[in-house]
DNA sequence: ATGAAAGCGCTAACAT
DNA sequence: ATGTTAGCGCTTTCAT
């Protein structure tokens, strides 16, 4: 691998002369010399190390950014908003799936700090956990949450709870009086905010909460499947589910069926996310939607920025989510 | 920052050791010394700097993968098979996502080599382009290309010339007589293959091959849609479509509906690559299936294995393709 | 078993 | 305007 050295002798120049070159310096070099050097360069093919580089200049234009899963439909342009914003700042983005698993995530943030990234972007699975929290960003590296909230940290996230409550609100609308609400776990935030916006649904409308009609659960459709199961065989008089993501919305749907119920004539669904919304189907879900290439745009933006202010601020940018509504609800029969 | 001299200072010992430690060094060092100096370490909550490690080891453990657009639902799984074996041997990925703008993706992997990358796996938007596919992989750096295939390179792509003639063959077999074939654009070997399978079905049996039936175009939907139009203005007796791939197929399939045509029991339609493949639609297309996680992953394995043996060797892994019947296709009225 | 010191390829402060 | 040189924080010989 040829060095900055090879270039200054081929040259019959200073590295230093090299480096303001290869570093756009616009003073101490004459036009003339840069053309040289500039033309030495080509010639050789030379590519300056970043590595050395970035031990003296202390920045690497790398940010770190960790997320669940890649494969979740909800998350790619959520990265590609990321990968946008740092594109056009000079940063790359290190991908790191957790898969949700705790002991990764803590592995590929420390692996992260060894590889001196100038920031990490995180979408934690449990922002809950005070401690957990506390030792992730411990350290003077940036980090931007997004997704999930956490206190006290720089945060991208949506108004869950307003998102939870329109989508609630909406079924009232239609005419429900006896709905579920399947929930996530309850080590997120996003999830717990999402049961709130439920249930203040229901105090605005004057409904009963009937504590029985919310149920505990995960992020995934298994769980919907189970939870709808249970509702659809003690209670008959649920004519519609609030789900806490769109995985359990289809769980509920699959359980419907299962259960002889019309989605949405016997039972309407409403979803979070909106993940499930490929054109061109004759049945598209209910959901609330999540504008996730903006966020990642946000958050990188806000990471870039603390970086170069190196000011941390504990921020938290909201994003309104919005209610789609499609096939799976209607009013109740 | 903390510094392995501070380590050494704080634990009484030379640099070396603290290097032994943070290494795993079996020999030169006793357990004794090696539990003092990780308790330091610990202690202090000192993390080594990877790019220091990196200038000497000349290894940086980061591979980078250049991919079109992780939004197109295509290439998350394939991502996460990357990424998947990376982990699995140490490596993180630096994602590139270049829009399928070619001036992006070189300079994408200019920069990853600047970083150092041990090797970068792409996924190249023009695999005939032999000038620059050259360019794209002088220097010494390691290259898998995956999907599109490209000579004289390591390539781990699927067998699209097999998959376009199951396809084929399948709307053969359901009656069809008359098949369009709406093409990608031919700067893509993968696109050229898949025309290519498509030919070989309609002579194997024995069907004329109707030139002007085989429509250029992009892989996007709106060319799908202009193709289906142009189709269907002209030829009436076209029952069936073959498309390059699935954002034709939808462009297809929007283009018959908005000429009247019901799918499929007016027309047919087969897509390729199966990315519309949510679950609990009552409407899903046929579509030619790649099992994109795997090919993520023999490509990882692929890459690793050039960067342990330093050994390139021109190999091409070739995966099968699957059929999957599913709503767009049927027997012609 | 442990330490001293050279060097990886740059940048930046200081000389010239 | 250009060059000299001291680090940046590690690993790796080579001594001891």
């Amino acid at each position: 691998m040829m060095t900055i050295k090879d270039v200054a002798e081929k040259a019959k120049v200073s590295t230093a002369t090299v480096s303001r070159v290869i570093n756009n310096k616009t003073e101490g070099i004459t036009e003339e010399m840069r053309r040289h050097v500039q033309k030495v360069i080509d010639e050789m093919g030379y590519t300056p190390s970043g590595l050395a580089r970035g031990m003296v200049t202390k920045k690497t234009y790398t940010i770190g950014l960790v997320i669940q899963n890649i494969c979740n439909p909800f998350f790619p342009k959520m990265v590609s908003g990321v990968e946008s914003i740092a594109y056009k700042n000079g940063y790359m983005v290190l991908l790191c799936n957790t898969d949700e698993n705790i002991e990764r995530e803590k592995n590929y943030v420390s692996i992260l700090r060894e590889k001196r990234v100038d920031g990490i972007i995180i979408t934690v699975s449990n922002g809950k956990d005070k401690e957990y929290i506390s030792n992730l960003t411990a350290g003077n590296i940036p980090f931007v949450f997004l997704d999930e909230i956490a206190e006290d940290v720089n945060c991208v996230c949506v108004d869950n709870e307003s998102g939870a409550y329109k989508a609630t609100t909406h079924l009232i609308e239609l005419g429900h009086k006896n709905i579920a609400c399947l929930s996530g776990p309850d080590t997120s935030i996003t999830n717990l905010q999402r049961v709130k916006g439920y249930r203040k649904a229901l105090e605005e409308a004057n409904l009963p909460i009937r504590e029985e009609l919310i149920l505990k659960g995960t992020y995934k459709a298994d769980s919907g499947f189970k939870n709808t199961e249970n509702i659809l065989n003690r209670y008959n008089d649920v004519t519609a589910i609030f789900c806490a993501n769109d995985f359990n919305a289809l769980g509920a749907y699959e359980a419907a069926m299962a259960h002889g119920k019309k989605v949405p004539e016997d039972i309407s669904i409403v979803g979070f996310d909106d993940i499930l919304d490929i054109p061109a189907n004759n049945f598209a879900f209910t959901s609330v939607s999540q504008p996730t290439y903006e966020m990642g745009q946000e958050a990188a933006k806000m990471l870039i920025d603390i970086i170069d202010k190196k000011e941390l601020k504990d921020e938290v940018v909201s994003f309104q989510p919005n209610l789609i509504v499609r096939d799976s609800t209607s009013t109740p029969k």
